[in-house]
DNA sequence: ACTATACTAGACTGTCAAGTACATTAAATC
DNA sequence: GATTTAATGTACTTGACAGTCTAGTATAGT
């Protein structure tokens, strides 16, 4: 990725030719982001990614190197809308719900399809997201440990089986495109998981 | 699928002209499963998956509708080799060693991708998958609810919730191809998924 | 004015692969 | 032997699409 606009912040850069339209970059990502999430990294076609960002394919490539530096672009753009920090169950109903959503699901297939040929960006997708949200969790739970309001031995571990209970089924049948639970019965997984985290690592006695 | 084997089974059947190789067949269908796991369905080529099953490509056209056809048969294969009853912590292994083999996550990598424009292979891959193992535990829950064994009120979703804490990050990290955890860690992850388990739903007294 | 860069529009190249056509050979029943 | 179906092999048609090229236009600094 050579072309990709370079570290910025506070440079007035005043070069040479006519300067790079932001807007036309910005249009780009956010066409090939739909379109990379709708239809997988192959089916996807640079020349409609180009047409729906209103732009010609040269511009496309004059801003990144290939089509799967486009691809690697839009994975790793920053998934910012999780939660900050795990306070209580209603904090993690939107974590809930994000994981059911089917342009986040489309990110899911498209990733898990281009797992082999893009290593790079499998990685970086998973550290922005499980891999952190892991870490957050488990930073939470060895705070709660050491302040006695739960009873951890293993922070990481107990982050990953809580974590997971939401991916379940739901997370699944999302990804198979069937039809997914409802919010009504989101929930009620939501309080059971939540229910049956505590009855395993509230302070005894 | 207009042109696959017709349902047999105690039918002598003798018709006319050179019978069918069901050796072809199976030696076609294996093929066809290790390309569309390794490489998933838009990548894998049938010339490649006819070379590898030592036929020609008519001979795949003739017994396959089409590759989308051809992928379906493959993703209905019966995948019997999930655990039969789920007796104790122990018998749960192999469903865990199961969400982590390569050939298994190329499987659910592939069927990911599908989704959208092969939606028949998708459910068909839920019912003999995921649906079934929810109901077989939930079954089994019911019952040790009934026995007073445990204390059980939604078999399903309790079913659902235990069986999410195994896939969670060790399959994402397994379909996404990076380190998966080692024996020892799976071992350690299922003990604590099973007390975990206990301790919310164990009869209280 | 001059120059360097961004962008457009469309044509063009090359590749890859699905699916077809056809002439031929192999194995079965009648 | 005649017929019917299975299978082969090669060559072909068709279409999609990544990536390039070109000729011209637009917008900035010097």
């Amino acid at each position: 990725m050579p072309k990709n606009q370079p570290d910025n912040d506070a440079a007035p850069k005043p070069r040479r030719g006519r300067p790079r339209d932001p807007e036309r970059y910005q249009r780009i990502l956010e066409a090939a982001r739909s379109h990379f999430y709708a239809h997988g990294l192959e089916r996807a076609s640079v020349e409609a990614i180009a047409a729906e960002a209103g732009v010609s394919k040269m511009t496309v490539y004059s801003h990144f190197a290939s089509k799967e530096g486009l691809f690697e672009a839009v994975v790793r753009e920053r998934t910012e809308r999780v939660v900050a920090g795990p306070e209580g169950a209603e904090a993690l109903d939107p974590f809930l719900t994000l994981t059911r959503e089917e342009d986040v699901l489309g990110k899911f297939r498209s990733v898990y399809g281009a797992a082999g040929t893009q290593p790079e960006a499998c990685r970086a997708f998973y550290r922005q997201g499980s891999d952190r949200l892991i870490g957050d969790l488990a930073a939470y739970l060895r705070r709660a440990d050491a302040a006695g309001t739960l009873k951890v031995r293993h922070p990481r571990q107990a982050a990953d089986l809580f974590l997971s209970m939401f991916l379940g089924d739901g997370h699944i049948r999302g990804l198979l495109m069937l039809d997914t639970p409802d919010a009504r019965e989101n929930r009620a997984l939501l309080r059971e998981a939540v229910r049956v985290f505590m009855a395993a690592y509230a302070k005894a006695a």
